[in-house]
This record gives structure tokens, sequence and C-alpha cells, in this order.
DNA sequence: TAGATTGTTAATCGATTAACAATC
DNA sequence: TAGATTGTTAATCGATTAACAATC
């Protein structure tokens, strides 16, 4: 499996590689669609080579051609039914967030433990309780879940995501969760992300006073 | 400044170290630190090694000792006030996101360009104009700002943010933006993370089936 | 003193960058 | 052929891990 490092820049090379397809362009060079990434062209070239030989020397790559290629790779070329678990707010959100649907994911699954939610309607989609994730996940083939239940509640819904069969979790909650071997777990923690932000803000403020 | 990485894992730490405080222990090793996290303990010393000497040899870290250090060191022994700009789906689920306020930040000014919203009462706060943003934000001493724009809009609105004084962003937009070196970025990019996930389980689904 | 655990140095590992022969 | 650009090898850089003297 290729480093977590390489597999999130190849998302970002297939994005700058729709936007050079919808500017009208047929081939890139490793320089170009390194540039506005920030990424060198020799990191470029190492990473698509990790895949395979997609380039053509003197030439660069064919941009409808590296697009299928990175799409098959990631994994993309296919439509990913996903359980959403949790109708707190950021649960809420995410249901209705336009870049999921855009690139093949599309939730088609809610789940609650609060009967008060329980049974609504929200986007056309009705939310099942929690006991249900076993009957309904492995029928309707989703093996990926959105998790944004709140800290309390994450390991012990993630257990039951696990019993149920569920292949890969997207954690909203802010702990480190333990999920067998054979599940994969992507952890986005907000408020780590915004307490890098605030020491990177405090450290370049402090410079900047020291010189001033 | 500290390697990217090793701040990240210090807000974990934080975090294990609040929860042991709340347990009633007074001091961890770094082993009892680390392992919950699945970090060695070699790594948990040194990067803390890094911000100072805050161990006792033969007795581990003290644990009120080092919380008030790593609060310090992460800049989140004061309050932050935020603004939040977008009032999309994402926007005013991160308005009622508790996990901020828990760590000090605070969302205090709004802003939107569209008219229907401008004007419109969330949670207490009134939405603004993008235009109000230099107004609202140097008296306010904002300095951070949460991005909920749509990808079109990003770049734009990040600008006016820099032109406007603020110091860091966290970007919640899905494309790279460009700032100045005096504003920090931190990138919350929810497709990419997406797409890791569905990569991991597409090739440990390979794996197995290539087994059985 | 004996046991535990630190901070730090040295060794290992992995990721990034530079250089270049091979190719179109 | 000359110019451009690849894939890959070697060199560099940084991060992780192991080992251990110093300390309580």
């Amino acid at each position: 499996m290729a480093p977590k490092a390489v597999v999130g820049r190849v998302s970002l090379y297939l994005r700058q590689l729709e936007a050079y397809q919808h500017q009208g362009c047929t081939t890139v060079s490793s320089s170009q669609l390194g540039q506005p990434l920030a990424i060198k062209n020799a990191q470029v070239r190492k990473d698509l080579a990790f895949f395979g030989q997609f380039g053509h020397p003197g030439i660069g790559y064919r941009i409808d051609e590296l697009i299928d290629a990175l799409r098959h790779i990631l994994g993309i070329d296919r439509e990913w039914p996903l359980a959403l678990v949790g109708m707190g707010n950021l649960g809420r959100a995410l249901l209705k967030y336009r870049g999921f649907r855009a690139r093949g994911f599309q939730v088609v699954a809610l789940f609650d433990n609060d009967p008060e939610k329980i049974g609504q309607d929200y986007d056309g989609l009705v939310v099942e309780p929690i006991e249900s994730l076993r009957k309904t996940l492995a029928p309707r083939q989703i093996s990926l879940a959105l998790l944004c239940v709140p800290a309390e509640a994450a390991q012990r819904v993630a257990d039951l995501l696990v019993a149920s069969g569920i292949r890969g979790i997207l954690n909203f909650a802010p702990l480190p969760l333990v999920v067998p071997a054979h599940v994969s777990l992507v952890a986005v923690d907000l408020s780590i992300q915004l307490e890098n932000l605030a020491y990177k803000v405090q450290k370049t403020s402090g410079e900047v006073s020291c010189a001033g």
C-alpha cells in the first residue's frame, strides 16, 4: 500500500488535472502539475511512478488518461454508498455537503439513537435506530461510515459499526478510536487542526514582536 | 518552530493528560501517556523535550504541571475569538460545534455575502456582509477565521481576510489557497480524507479477496 | 541502595530532492 | 536531429526508534 502522504497528494493531482481538463488542456508535465500545488516536479513523478508508468517522455502526461488511471487507483471510479451515524449539527451539515457527491460518495442511510430523531426525514432519508445498523448495512453494500456522534459514544458506536460489517470509518469524534486491523480509519479532528493554527499564529506573532 | 507532526501529537497528549487528570491521576510516565494513543514512549519524551524539560527522572511527568505547560505552548491558555465566514451548511454546523468552545475558541462574528443571510441572527450573532471584515476584525482582536465559503469564492475571500489583517485561516474549501507568509493556513479537506479512506478500504478488500 | 524513568545521543528508517540516462 | 520530459538511481534530509548514562 502506498504511503499515506502519497495517496493524499494523488487526490490533489486529480483535482488539479480536472481543473486543467476543464481549461481544455490535453497534456501536462510534472512541473505544470506540481506548481499550483507547491509540489516539486520530481515528487510528482515519483508519486505517480509508485502506481505505474503513466507518462510519455518528451510529452508529459495525457490528462484524460491520467485522470482515469488515478480515479481507478483511488477507488473512486465507482459509487460509494455511505452510512451517516449521528444526526447532530455536524451530521446534518455533512448530509448536505456537496463535495462528497461530486466525488462519487453518497449518503444513503442515517442512524441515531435519539428517539426524537428516529423516524424523522432528512433530505428524503429516514433516520434509523443504531440497532438497525447490521440489518441495513450488508444488504445495501454500505462499507463506509461517517461517524459524527459525541465523543462519549464514539467508541461504542464504532464497535457496533465494526460488528455490522463496516469496512471504513471517517471519524469526526475528538478521540482516537480502536478498531480491528481489517477496518480502515481516518480521523478528522477539528479541534486539533484549530490548535495547530493557533500555535502557528502565536509563533509567528512572537517572532514579529521580537523583531520589531 | 516545532515540526507540524510534533504539534499535532502535543494536542493529543494534552487530551490524554486531561483524561488522566479527570481519573484522579497525578503523574504519568511517557509509556502511560503514549500507550492509549499508540505512540512509543521514546517519541513522547522526544516530542516534549522539544519544548523544554518537563519530566522528573524516576517519577515521570506531573499531570497538572504538564497540562499547564502544554496549554501555554499551544497558545490555548487564552481565549481565541474566531470569525466564521460563509453561513452555508458547514458554517452553521461549525457555529454550533461544541468542541471548539471547550478548547478556548469562540466564534464571535459571522460573515456572508448573501443578502438573504446578512442581518440574520444565528445563536445571538448577526451576519455581517463580507465588506465589513476589515471594520470588524481589528477592533475585536480577531486573528483567526474559519473559511467555509464555496470553492469558487474561497481565494477571493481569503484575500479579503488577509487584507483585513487576519493572522490564521482554517480552510474548509476543497482547494489549496495562496496566502502571504505572515498568514498561517491549515486545510481541512473532507473529500480528500474520504478518498483516502476509500483507497485504504479498496486496498484491503483486494488483499482479502486475493487471499480467500 | 535498588527500581523507575527521564533527556539525549546514536542508529535506523522513510520521505524528499537532485541528477541523468532513456525515450519520444 | 535537437529539445523536452519521463522514470529511476543516488544523495540528502528529516523523523522515528533504540539504547543508555544521569537522576530521583
